[in-house]
RNA sequence: GGAGGAGUGGCAGAGUGGUCGAAUGCGGCGGUCUUGAAAACCGUUGUACCGAGAGGUACCGGGGGUUCGAAUCCCUCCUCCUCCGCCA
């Protein structure tokens, strides 16, 4: 969401910078119409409002000095039903206003490349090699179905595509993943652990900014509540509402969640394996900054989920999304993709993007820049993955596998599996 | 699920129809004193919106209503607490 102040003061620079987004149209000009109206209206109705308020005065004090005051009475009656039209047309204006800038996305940063889709993100950096084979890579279903610990055919049959079962080794893989991952980020990176709920209301998803356009991406449950499609929306909203001293941020929190979303508008695409799964399993970072903290955050954040992959050996390369990839609420996003020998191919396993104050507004998150000063400003938010875990569990799979279809489990994974080093068929 | 109670400023907590945006305490900020600090004392301290400004308007959990006038009365929803029942 946007400073109606900032569109009315720089009209020119705002459409230009929404239409770096492929789709987007000026819209400036429509929005100061609305809101020129809207101030207008709320102008007239409060002047009404304070001719109303010297009234009950008047009224108040003629009556304790035992006065009579039918007349006054009679004259403010008058004025209420023309009030009660002003407001309303106020409260009108305003949810109007809402309605249209709720619905617009986040401005690109002016360094981020404009393009129409994945084609024009660009590579920034790369790590690691990938590994060369001397028998043909199997891809992580093959290599899991092989091992009897990965089962398609049962989760269809007790909830459908786009579900799976794991079992034995790879169950105890993918919670010893989740559970190094937590550690280093506890432990080393300065999160705080989150156990979060996983069913919000209406306005945690707006707060994010998930509602209310995305709504058909999303579970809903019969009690209204929609399950969360990222923990990123329970750990920014945790300081929805609130005003916060400058000297408490930043904030980082992490947590690990299952993700549900309905892939709605994916259908056909990646439909074997796990890689797009209704129900997936993610460790999610999110930081709520200062306007001056947040692009050094963002590096931050990113080096932190890098560093997950390198230290699995897992080879990675970062890539910053164009104007035409990135997600509603970003104002810049890096992708972060593991190598897939099952694939041959780079794919995403982890997003960190900034957001500006863009989810703050919506929310309603504030801070106190220096605490003699009377100022407020919205915090700034991060999300990022560190790491998405079922896609991790399926590089390991991909990269470490033997020729006999056994796995080799990464060292810094051993000590959580029971000091084991190799599943095998 | 049943019966009660409560939601007020950063926090605690008073206020039951008019001069209440709201006492008081804590905390914050500024100052006096002090070599410095602490203590003590004095002052100050909500947010958002409208307005060029003067100034104005709104907000006492959310929404609605009664009234000339609502933190205060009524309706409704939400949340929390206590007791009982049930239960992972």
């Amino acid at each position: 969401m946007f400073d109606t102040k900032l569109i009315r003061e720089n009209p020119q620079e705002f459409d230009t910078a929404l239409c770096r987004r492929p789709g987007q149209s000026p819209i400036a000009d429509a929005i100061n119409t609305l809101d020129a109206r809207r101030r207008e209206a709320q102008t007239r109705a409060q002047k009404i409002q304070t001719e109303r308020n010297a009234f009950a005065k008047q009224i108040g004090a003629a009556k304790s000095r035992g006065e009579d005051i039918s007349d006054i009475v009679a004259e403010v009656s008058k004025s209420k039903k023309k009030q009660a039209r002003l407001e309303n047309e106020v409260v009108n204006a305003t949810q109007k206003m809402r309605d249209f800038l709720s619905s617009l996305p986040n401005l690109p940063l002016a360094d981020v490349p404009e393009g129409h889709g994945e084609g024009d993100n660009v590579e920034l950096r790369k790590w690691g090699e990938p590994r060369h084979f001397d028998f043909e890579p199997r891809d992580h279903v093959s290599l899991g179905e092989n091992l009897r610990m990965m089962d398609f055919e049962t989760a269809a049959k007790l909830s459908g595509s786009r579900f799976v079962m794991l079992t034995g080794g790879l169950a105890n893989l993918e919670r010893a993943l989740a559970n190094f991952m937590l550690n280093v980020h506890t432990r080393e990176n300065g999160y705080t652990e989150v156990n979060p709920p996983a069913l919000v209301n209406d306005d945690t998803m707006f707060g994010t900014g998930q509602l209310p356009k995305f709504g058909d991406d999303l579970f809903k449950a019969n009690t209204g509540h929609w399950l969360i499609p990222t923990a990123e929306v329970p750990l920014t909203n945790i300081l929805a509402g609130h005003l916060v001293e400058a000297d408490t941020l930043p904030r980082r929190y992490t947590a690990m969640t299952w993700c549900f979303r309905s892939e709605a508008g994916a259908a056909g695409k990646d439909t074997r394996g796990m890689i797009r799964q209704h129900q997936f399993t993610k460790v999610e970072l999110v930081s709520v900054t200062t306007e001056e903290q947040s692009l050094s955050e963002l590096e931050r954040m990113t080096s932190c989920a890098e560093n997950i992959l390198e230290r699995l050996e897992l080879p990675y390369r970062t890539i910053v999304l164009c104007t035409g990839d990135m997600g509603f609420g970003a104002r810049k996003t890096y992708d972060i993709e593991v190598w897939l020998p099952g694939q041959s191919a780079y794919r995403e396993i982890s997003s960190c993007s900034v957001c500006g104050d863009f989810q703050a507004r919506r929310m309603n998150a504030r801070y106190r820049p220096d605490k003699s000063g009377k100022h407020t400003r919205f915090v700034h938010t991060l999300n990022g993955s560190g790491l998405a875990v079922g896609r991790t569990l399926i590089a390991i799979l991909e990269n470490f596998q033997e020729a006999d279809g056994s796995i080799i489990i990464p060292k810094v994974l051993r000590q959580y599996m029971g000091d084991i080093e190799v599943l095998k068929p």
